[in-house]
DNA sequence: TTTATATACGATAAATTTTGTCGTATATAA
DNA sequence: TTATATACGACAAAATTTATCGTATATAAA
């Protein structure tokens, strides 16, 4: 549990490989995916849902690929983390309540506290502190 | 991602229930299990664990049940949620080393930061302050 | 104009983790 | 003696995560 998902170890991995690549390089999915190991396909939906999100920008065909386009100073990892996996908290119930306990559950808010704690922590934390 | 365990949740509504119980009341599993709607058998070995890791008593035979023995004041909640889950971490490499990426990973040290402030955040919790 | 190489994207499958069930044994109060 | 509780391992179902496949489209270069 709270773990992170390797679809945005992924991501990360990505963005920091292409922010320490030369001024206006474009990377294929292909390469980055030969160096880290990751699948290359995988990569390339990965890179392409964060081109539809504006972070990076797609490049077509061949000499084609990826680069930052976005400011990652200016993106929270709460908000990074939300573009690609939906909703941050730690129980399903802040975001979608069709848990048959929320009437009974004694714990709703005592977590919350801590549920905000944890946003607040990935909402001040830019993109650029972890890619750098 | 990023989420707590429903094992987790059984065990912090079943706590929370005892603390608000009068002082040396035994409650079962049964009870907990049916006011929260939480499948029985499962609160059961739940409670059992807690046991086991001191954190409850068990009281065997009818009119048997659990109470609480630890002082939840002096249980940080990454212990507690170490005990029931194992280590706690952003990523698994942080407690196993058996990722293939392990080598060529340039996100380890980066994440390893907020892994940090996230165990930090846990360790400076008490059970108690979600209990209470 | 053709070809090779890249992204685009939906469908599907495999793997892993989480969640829940079942059966049996043991303890003990009534 | 009986009913009700915990103890605990094996197993199964469900949900989520991770990965693969196939086909279409864009475009640089030969």
């Amino acid at each position: 549990m709270l773990k992170i998902t390797r679809k945005v170890e992924y991501a990360l991995i990505a963005l920091r490989h292409m922010q320490h690549s030369p001024k206006d390089t474009v990377t294929s999915a292909k390469v980055i995916a030969k160096q880290y190991g990751i699948p290359q396909h995988l990569l390339a939906k990965i890179l392409q849902q964060m081109a539809k999100d504006n972070v990076v920008k797609a490049i077509q065909g061949p000499t084609g690929g990826y680069k930052i386009s976005a400011d990652l100073h200016q993106i929270s990892l709460k908000d990074f983390f939300e573009k690609l996996e939906g909703p941050l908290g730690l129980m399903d119930c802040y975001s979608n309540s069709d848990c048959v306990q929320m009437k009974s559950c004694n714990i709703l808010t005592p977590i919350q506290r801590i549920n905000q704690n944890m946003r607040d922590m990935f909402s001040n934390t830019s993109l650029q502190e972890i890619t750098q």
